[in-house]
RNA sequence: GGGGAAGUCGCAUAGUGGCAAUUGCAACAGACUGUAAAUCUGUCCUCUUCGGAGUUCAGUGGUUCGAGUCCACUCUUCCCCA
């Protein structure tokens, strides 16, 4: 947190492929931001409203070592406010957080709040989860509101339809995806950073669980000549084959030699199999979220940490982590803080859980390096997502 | 010693003639994928082929077609006065 900003004056988010497995469409690169380099594959905690849940900056940072983190514009922009956060010089100030933060768009929000919101040409307007009123969001102004948070990575403004959407549906919420897509792009031309440090904008390919329109979008945000670009529109109610298809599909058409974002994904079963298939980017709400409900992810598999079995089990969390509270905590004692309802275990499960998804994807850019990554991956997949 | 109140599935509660019986907590499971989530769901007397079946409301006896509910006595607990 004390190191100053990395400037790479000549070529703004370069991205650097350093290995490519052989068997796969895998690859591990670093991607270089003002805020510094990025590892990837990589994930990236979530922090919705400018906090990374129950887990301090100090942990993300120094046991974590997170390299990026999220935010989210929708939330961002109701609480605290623009003025807020242009008066404290942007999100990274305002949170004390000095490595890349990519931000949402809102578009998952478009989603997650359906009953809250009413989509047109223009644009959407919402009624805020919080007091109710009326707020529009334009693919215009989301652009200007990241630049005002001031987030290293800005997506576009999508619209993130339901995985059983008919395809006549998925069809026409990609086109105007699209558009929104072309707006963004514009908007984005003509304004300018406002903190010093230079801004990406990702653009997000739609189209459902139909290859064809999949194919479509993949082209039409190809054509934007974007640093990156996410693939949307997943882990939403399809079935995961469709999803692992769909990415395989989008994958053979996005650019190479840029990174590649699956937004909102997954179990760590899920994160693999598109490394795999060649994505570079994830996030999730599922290490912070499921362990605050008492969910563990290891390399064992899956712990409900409520269980009783767990009562008088007196081993650390994880003797190896590079987590103090991992090393330092037991199975019991988590056990007891999450019945007690103590701020503390939601604390230690959510830093254990983003150690361990950390953890996996640095251990998948090893195997990448080393060549082995294929056969890594069908070693470990299965028990990655059993019971323990 | 006298007077009063009360005993319901771990705990606490609802119930005043049709009830396997309300609600909360606890307990035990499950869910969670670009965070309206420190949230939500289920089970929670016994057995079950999940359709049901069998035993319950301190105890015993009674009234009634029918009793957790009404009556009598017994046991236990609490409060007030001596």
């Amino acid at each position: 947190m004390t190191s100053e900003p990395t400037l790479h004056n000549d070529q703004p988010f370069r991205f650097t492929i350093e290995h490519s497995d052989p068997n796969s469409s895998a690859r591990a690169g670093v991607l270089h931001t003002d805020h510094g380099a990025i590892p990837t594959p990589i994930f990236m905690p979530v922090g919705t409203v400018g906090s990374v849940k129950a887990v301090h900056q100090h942990e993300l940072c120094n046991d974590i070592d997170a390299k990026i983190i999220l935010g989210n514009t929708y939330h961002l922009y109701l609480r605290p406010g623009m003025g807020t956060l242009k008066a404290a010089g942007g999100l990274h100030r305002f949170m004390g957080w000095e490595r890349p933060i990519l931000t949402d768009s809102g578009g998952f929000q478009v989603f997650s709040l359906a009953q809250n919101r009413k989509i047109k040409e223009e644009g959407c307007t919402f009624k805020s989860h919080i007091d109710g009123s009326r707020h529009t969001f334009t693919p215009e102004g989301v652009v200007d509101i990241q630049r005002t948070i001031g987030s290293d990575i800005m997506m576009a403004f999508d619209e993130c339809p339901p995985g059983e959407s008919p395809y006549n549906y998925a069809k026409k919420s990609m086109e105007l995806t699209h558009r929104w897509m072309d707006r963004c792009v514009e908007r984005y031309k003509e304004t300018e950073p406002l903190y010093g440090h230079r801004q990406a904008l990702f653009p997000i390919v739609q189209g459902c669980k139909y290859a064809d329109l999949r194919r479509m979008s993949a082209e039409h945000a190809a054509s934007k000549d974007a640093y990156g670009y996410a693939i949307g529109g997943l882990a939403v109610g399809e079935p995961t084959e469709v999803m692992y298809e769909m990415i395989e599909v989008v994958n053979a058409i996005l650019p190479t030699d840029r990174p590649r974002y699956l937004m909102g994904v997954g179990t760590p079963a899920n994160i693999l199999e598109a490394i795999e298939r060649g994505v570079d980017m994830f996030d999730c709400v599922m290490p912070t979220r499921n362990g605050r409900n008492g969910m563990l992810f290891t390399w064992n598999g899956t712990v409900n940490i409520k269980n009783k079995k767990w009562e008088t089990c007196f081993e650390p969390i994880n003797p190896d982590s590079s987590a103090l509270a991992d090393r330092s905590y037991t199975y019991a004692y988590l056990h007891h803080l999450i019945k007690s309802e103590e701020l503390l275990g939601l604390q230690i499960a959510s830093i254990h859980n983003l150690t361990f998804y950390l953890d996996l994807v640095r251990t998948a850019r090893q195997h990448i390096a080393e060549g082995d990554f294929t056969s890594w991956k069908g070693s470990i997949v299965d028990r990655l997502m059993r019971r323990v």
